[in-house]
RNA sequence: GCCGGCGUAGCUCAGUCGGUAGAGCAGCGCAUUCGUAAUGCGCAGGUCACCGGUUCAAGUCCGGUCGCCGGCUCCA
């Protein structure tokens, strides 16, 4: 008992809740094989915010059998069963599960002995016993904020070749208060999603004779193009050029650049004449031809190409998801032909520009480097001294960072910059890949300073990594409420009866031709509807304008989630609307949405819980 | 693509046992000229996703297709 006590006492708060998550997944199970005692268990770690369990059962689960189920596991945590654990042999475990006819344990527990295992880890709840290496919480009665959240498919290892499981999930948390308060961020950021935004602000949609292809309305365009113009000024700024080449391309181009072999089901094809065309999915392989279409000196380098094309991909219909995941979409792409010694600098360039506009919307990301893979191509001193410089490159700018270790593309080693959605899942928008195979499958040189031909590295980089999924990262993130610099109505002016609509389409006019975005609402309504209509429209600036204001010749400031702000003249008003245009300020207050901030690497220590 | 769920007016949703479709908001018309989050009255709006089947009769039951949502796989 004091053993205990003090093993309880000397865990942190994040292991104390793995525990109860991991013991939750194992609470499940013991439910799930009470309604189905012919169920085969696969495993059930915990996750981040929860935990799942995947099954193999005879019928789908309905909403129904998720509510008894989790009516039994609340009796199975009142009984406060104790975690018991013990280890046997390799051969004792699976006579074990094969008593019992538990395929997959089976083959958990065969691929532990071929690891060099020869001793396996049991626990035990109550009636259920399960393979696992823990460690869990002392009792089931740990896990008594819990609730079952949703029930999904998911392949047997992850191997879509593999069976097709029932997996249910699951969140826990160490008290009823905390399990409130996330249900609670559930709802509320189920309110943020961006599609739901998208409609409700009318930014874009999409319908059924295109999908995975978004329809951009006015005003998501506008935020579309304001963003698009930032990036390429930005680019322009740090020593870009920018080229824009055909979408399609006969099928050689990607035979030569190997996406004909290893991305083809992915393409668009279209024939003509016999011929067969692609559209084109990336930007790299036409940027190829771009540089290859004359001799290059080393003085030109590096040479930094900037492409803003529409790519389309044609990615499997289940996968598409709002913005994040489209078939069409535009990346802020750009290729780098440099040098090995450019590659640092290069890097760490390109870091500070995804830093700068990241920064730009308080945006925070996770960055990930992947390192060479099984399957590489190319020198392992080149891949050693390019993983060297990334890493650098990295540390120079501060950035906490992980290592995939053998995540890398067969190309060469990459940086991704991964932001998290509303509903905390992660996406990867920005992304840094260096490329040791392109410049030579294109056989691309430059004259070095000896007057030897050489083969040039290009670095792939994305900033956005796609516009697409950036605004609704971001549509997401501000929760509709744009910044000024890109709001697509950034000022209304609502003249609260007809003598001073003049007045404000007079205004309007003067904002209108210094550049903003300003419209007037004269509808014969009353100032508290307009008001209502602008606040739900998250318009930024709202000008009030009544006998008073025509009087005095100003404006009633009020701002969006702000309230009255007071008397402006309009020269003030142009000056504060353009200072914010200008300098791309972050005028929004933001209600962040906290998800665990525990990180992954704290999960992958336990890899082994099943 | 795979597993599961869903698809009724522009949006959010009702629609009982199979008996020929309803509300609020938005839209349109008229009235109202109003001071910081919803003025009133009226009108219009539907191949119930699509195709087929069962039935005297289908929004409702069955099958297929498409799309969307949650996951898995894959990726920006």
């Amino acid at each position: 008992m004091s053993e205990m006590g003090e093993e309880k006492s000397e865990l942190s708060n994040a292991e104390r809740l793995w525990r109860i998550r991991h013991s939750a997944s194992h609470v499940l199970a013991t439910a799930v094989l009470e309604v189905f005692p012919e169920a085969k268990l696969a495993i059930g770690p915990p996750i981040e915010n929860g935990f799942y369990y995947d099954f193999d059962l005879p019928r789908a689960l309905t909403p129904d059998d998720l509510e008894d189920i989790e009516a039994r596991m609340a009796k199975h945590v009142k009984a406060n069963d104790a975690f018991e654990t013990w280890t046997s042999s390799v051969d004792e475990a699976i006579a074990y599960f094969e008593q019992r006819d538990q395929p997959y344990k089976i083959e958990l527990i065969r691929d532990l002995a071929a690891a060099g295992e020869t001793e396996v880890r049991f626990y035990k709840n109550g009636p259920f016993v399960d393979l696992c290496a823990g460690p869990h919480a002392p009792r089931t009665g740990a896990c008594k904020a819990f609730k079952l959240l949703k029930v999904a498919g998911a392949y047997w290892r992850g191997d879509s070749d593999r069976p097709m499981l029932q997996r249910v999930y699951g969140t826990a948390w160490k008290n009823k208060t905390d399990l409130a308060a996330h249900l609670e961020l559930l709802e509320e950021a189920k309110k943020r999603d961006h599609r739901k935004l998208a409609r409700e602000l009318d930014l874009f949609s999409f319908q059924k004779i295109s999908p995975g292809a978004v329809f951009w309305h006015p005003k998501g365009w506008t935020i579309y193009s304001e963003l698009k113009r930032m990036s390429l000024e930005l680019h322009k700024a740090n020593g870009y050029v920018e080229i824009c080449n055909p979408l399609i391309y006969s099928k050689s181009l990607f035979e030569t650049s190997g996406h004909w072999d290893h991305y083809n089901e992915h393409m668009f094809k279209l024939e003509s004449e016999g011929e067969t065309f692609c559209v084109k999915p990336m930007n790299c392989p036409d940027t190829m031809m771009f540089y290859k279409r004359r001799k290059h000196s080393y003085r030109e380098l590096p040479l930094r190409v900037a492409e803003f094309q529409t790519l389309h991909r044609n990615e499997l219909s289940g996968a598409l998801n709002g913005v994040f995941r489209v078939r069409q979409f535009t990346q802020d792409d750009s290729h780098i032909f440099c040098t090995e010694e450019q590659i640092e600098q290069e890097i760490g360039n390109v870091v500070s520009m995804i830093d700068h506009v990241y920064g730009l919307f308080d945006l925070t990301y996770q960055v990930k480097l992947s390192t060479r893979p099984a399957d590489f191509m190319g020198e392992p001193a080149l891949w050693d001294r390019a993983e060297a410089a990334l890493a650098s490159a990295l540390t120079a700018h501060g950035l906490e960072y992980r290592v995939n270790e053998g995540d890398g593309a067969f190309y060469g080693p990459k940086i991704d910059f991964d932001v998290l959605d509303s509903l905390g899942r992660k996406w990867q928008c920005a992304t840094i890949q260096l490329d040791f195979q392109l410049p030579r499958r294109f056989e691309l040189a430059y004259t070095a300073a000896d007057n030897e031909a050489k083969t040039p590295i290009v670095v792939h980089r994305a900033l956005f990594g796609s516009l697409e999924r950036f605004i609704g990262i971001l549509v997401e993130h501000v929760a509709g409420a744009f910044p000024t610099w890109l709001a697509p109505v950034q000022a209304i002016f609502l003249p609260i009866n007809d003598a001073c609509a003049a007045a404000c389409h007079d205004a309007a006019r003067v904002l209108l031709d210094a550049g903003l975005r300003v419209e007037v609402d004269d509808r014969s309504e009353k100032l508290g509807y307009k008001i209502r209509e602008a606040e739900l429209a998250k318009v930024p600036h709202m000008l009030v304008v009544g006998a008073k204001e025509l009087e005095a010749g100003t404006f009633a400031l009020r701002t969006y989630q702000g309230g009255d702000q007071g008397s402006v003249t309009l020269d003030e008003l142009r000056a504060l609307l353009l200072k914010k245009v200008e300098t791309r300020e972050f005028d929004v207050t933001l209600k962040k949405i906290e998800w665990s901030t525990e990180d992954d690497d704290e999960q992958v220590e336990h890899g082994s819980a099943y």
